[in-house]
RNA sequence: GGCGGGUUUCCCAAGUGGUCAAAGGGAGCUGACUGUAAAUCAGCCGCUACUAGCUUCAUAGGUUCGAAUCCUAUACCCGCCA
């Protein structure tokens, strides 16, 4: 017999006229009393789990973004006219609301690495992205279909997002180890883009040929094929196929990548209403247009006319972005679309990337880099990131971050987690990517409580300041 | 007691006359990770006044222009035989 059974769970309603909470105090997440078996019980935060599907509202109505609060204007706001595009909303999905801004953290295949749903959902997150192109490699996007769907797969029963397989174009084509909003002083066009042999992705008109990094087999992706296998993977939110670039491509690439792009992205709005049409008695998946462009206001802001003109749900703003352009980028582009739909800034997590995107009129923020780097040692904190692996920490028994209110930094030291992660024990893995997701999962929450609460400029200069004053990357 | 084998920089382990401060692992140290080909990757890892010098390959002596490498003795360690 398939499918889980926990009634309690089964019990929750969906309720779509959720109001945004205030961001969890410490107290409210975790307590030593409280964290014996269940996880799913704890968050008091600002959504409800799903119910059953059949208490999903399965039309597009379903889907929906609400503003909340509005960044005020400035002098030194980006947008035409000075206008800051930030603000503070709710996206309404099937499987339940997301409160924006929102940290979105990165399960690619259909997990957190070292960390299960329930704790994702104990630290706070509203929601989970998964990779298309991944899912569609291993188990395949059939399995995931008959296991009713992503969030059933996974035992997670809020929102989900696919990415469509567009990062792989760049990943697995211009290069392996590159950064999207990345600082490109000294860099030349060979150091970042693979030539031949190295390339495993293929871009031509149609489509996109992936060599795999499984087996080496050949597998052909398109605007078709992405939207057929997300809709089997049955996320709520899909972003449409997308050609990946890297800042040292030329100008003319550039600009024939946009376009291509465009021609993908109405072709995928096409595919995914058929897909729809078809599945009509699933909830609805709603279609993210994505944004390309690099660091050209030109084209970001014909990329995002383009896109804005297109029956999409919402925006994926992506691409490589220099790092000192986000704020400005997030600015034209969002000067371009239409302010009733959400936006998503894809893959960044930098904490003054965060804010330049969220002041600029990001929505949600997706980043494999709290995860990652807590598997290799790297701890965020308020006062910048630094790396529990560090000789001097073996024998310090304080938490990871003073005052934090995650798990690990309630019930464990920094020596128990140099020590596991030392020892390469998988639970040092889950015990720091608990507490750096935790710690976007609250930045985000913080920064919207700032906004509703008028005080989102102090609270910038506040956490900047203090992140970065000795020199933390991050 | 006899015969044979061995002793290399923290550990394991290459190296049997110059290109050796000495391969490769591991451990250790430091750093990087931005829509996850990442439980990965990079640098360092005898000492210093570091584009060079100094002190090392069980210890002491010797052969040689030159020794971790050859010879002698000693000390341990491991086999087999008594």
């Amino acid at each position: 017999m398939r499918g889980r059974a926990p009634d309690k769970v089964r019990t929750v309603t969906y309720e779509s006229s959720a109001q945004p909470e205030t961001p969890a105090s410490p107290s409210s997440i975790i307590t030593d009393s409280e964290t014996t078996h269940d996880f799913s019980e704890k968050s008091e935060l600002g959504w409800k789990p799903a119910g059953p599907l059949r208490e999903v509202p399965l039309g597009r109505e379903a889907f929906g973004f609400d503003v909340v609060t509005e960044l005020p204007n400035t002098a030194e706001g980006l947008g035409r006219g000075g206008r800051r595009h930030g603000r503070t909303g709710i996206i309404h999905t099937p499987h339940g609301d997301i409160h924006t801004p929102a940290f979105v953290p990165v399960a690619t295949q259909a997990t957190m690495k070292a960390v299960l749903p329930e704790q994702m959902r104990a630290l706070g997150s509203q929601c989970l992205l998964a990779n298309a192109f991944h899912l569609f490699e291993r188990p395949g996007e059939e399995i995931i279909d008959q296991a009713g769907g992503l969030g059933k797969f996974m035992n997670w029963d809020g929102p989900t997002y696919t990415d469509s397989g567009g990062f792989q174009v760049l990943s697995l084509g211009a290069g392996f180890k590159k950064t999207l909003a990345m600082d490109t002083t000294g860099l030349k066009s060979d150091d970042v883009i693979a030539k031949g042999k190295q390339r495993h992705a293929f871009v031509d008109e149609d489509g996109v040929t992936f060599k795999s990094p499984l087996n080496g087999s050949m597998h052909r992706f398109s605007a078709e094929i992405s939207m057929g296998i997300q809709h089997k993977i049955g996320a709520d939110i899909m972003f449409a196929f997308d050609e990946l670039t890297t800042l040292m491509n030329t100008r003319r690439y550039q600009e024939e990548s946009v376009e291509r792009t465009f021609r993908w992205a109405k072709r995928c709005v096409t595919e995914h209403f058929r897909l729809t049409e078809e599945c009509s008695g699933k909830p609805y998946q709603a279609l993210f247009g994505v944004v390309q462009g690099a660091n050209y206001e030109d084209l970001r802001r014909l990329a995002a006319s383009e896109v804005a003109s297109l029956d999409f749900d919402g925006f994926g703003i992506g691409g490589a972005i220099e790092k000192k352009l986000m704020g400005e980028i997030s600015a034209w582009i969002c000067d371009e679309l239409p302010d009733n739909k959400p936006r998503h800034v894809l893959g960044i997590a930098a904490v003054d990337d965060i804010f330049a995107a969220v002041e600029n009129g990001g929505d949600t923020f997706d980043c494999v880099a709290p995860a990652r780097v807590a598997r290799n040692g790297a701890i965020y904190t308020a006062d910048g990131r630094w790396n529990v692996l560090r000789a001097a920490l073996k024998d310090d028994f304080g938490p990871l971050e003073e005052g934090c209110d995650c798990y690990t930094c309630t019930h464990y030291s920094r020596a128990y987690v140099h020590h596991l992660l030392k020892s390469r024990e998988m639970t040092g893995a889950t015990l720091a990517t608990l507490h750096n997701e935790r710690f976007f999962v609250r930045l985000l929450d913080n920064i919207r409580a700032s906004i509703d609460g008028g005080y989102f400029d102090d609270f910038k200069k506040e956490t900047l300041t203090r992140f970065y004053r000795n020199g933390s990357k991050g």
